[in-house]
DNA sequence: CAACCGACCTGTTCGC
DNA sequence: TGCGAACAGGTCGGTT
């Protein structure tokens, strides 16, 4: 179930792994996996490409291909991996739907349990991301930028942060860590935040967002989030409150508490984020 | 319009 | 131990 953290750091190694490289030979398992396009039309533009620049935007990664001017989304949605696989002759994992064969060897392979992930091959500027706010790491530029954003927005903060279109990236994890350290409470209209409570909200979001993917992102269950590699994030060892309800909050020591918003669970501190 | 709900799926964990 | 319920990091579309 990746956030920003966890695609940005797929992304990174995507990018080691693939650039310049081509793409000799694709194979779909699974008809939900393609679903914008046939997949007679998937193959035909992925096979023969080569990988340029590869790109995120939010929870989405763009991988533009070569020579074509079209590009390769990618969505791993709740429970999508990519992973490296050096030996294309490595048994498949239950729940592979799709194989993208490199003229190196190795292979690229997206496994998907719940197979609410989704791959799409489409033009460059990839209209069908083009509603999306700024990247809440690489594009939120200062906190003005983000008061920007948030007007007019009379719906709990937390909805704000987790609304792609407001900004892309956060989801049920990171809001409730960034709402955490900027000790705001997740009900609190976006709208009537004071210039202090959003200048701590831009920082949250950095430096919630930055240390996460210094750590590599979060696996917080061991069947979820794995790199490229196959190997977990250390991020959830410096959750202050996702997940760890009725355990103390490490500002006050009172209890973490556990509510509903829409039917997710908002994990924070009722002391801290007032 | 804001808030909530079910749907899309499979797998794991929880509570009795 | 067994079994059904609850829940899961995302997003969309529909209803109240």
């Amino acid at each position: 179930m990746p956030e920003l953290p966890e695609v940005e750091t797929i992304r990174v190694d995507l990018a080691n792994e693939l650039t310049g490289r081509r793409i000799t030979d694709a194979a779909i398992d699974g008809v939900r996996t393609i679903r914008r396009q046939s997949v007679a039309e998937f193959l035909e533009r992925a096979e023969g490409a080569t990988v340029g620049t590869i790109r995120r935007k939010g929870k989405y990664l763009i991988l533009d291909l070569e020579p074509s001017q079209l590009a390769l989304v990618v969505h791993l949605r709740m429970s999508g991996q990519l992973l490296w696989v050096e030996d294309p002759a490595t048994p498949l994992m239950k729940h592979t739907h799709a194989r993208l064969s490199l003229d190196s060897g190795a292979e690229i392979r997206f496994v998907d349990p719940r197979t609410f992930g989704e791959l799409w091959i489409t033009t460059r500027n990839t209209p069908e991301l083009a509603n999306f706010g700024p990247d809440a790491l690489t594009e939120l530029s200062s906190w003005k930028h983000l008061s920007d954003r948030l007007a007019g927005q009379r719906v709990p903060v937390k909805v704000v942060l987790m609304n792609q279109e407001v900004i892309a990236g956060i989801g049920n994890i990171y809001a409730d860590e960034i709402l955490f350290e900027a000790r705001l409470r997740y009900s609190r209209k976006a709208d009537t935040l004071t210039t202090p409570a959003k200048k701590r909200l831009f920082d949250a979001v950095g430096t919630v967002l930055g240390r996460a993917v210094a750590r590599r992102g979060s696996s917080l269950a061991d069947s979820q989030y794995r790199d490229l590699y196959g190997q977990v994030g250390t991020a959830q060892r410096t959750h202050a409150v996702y997940a760890r309800e009725g355990l103390a909050c490490p500002r006050c020591a009172r209890p973490i508490i556990r509510s509903k918003l829409g039917a997710r669970s908002t994990y924070w501190c009722r002391f801290c984020q007032q």
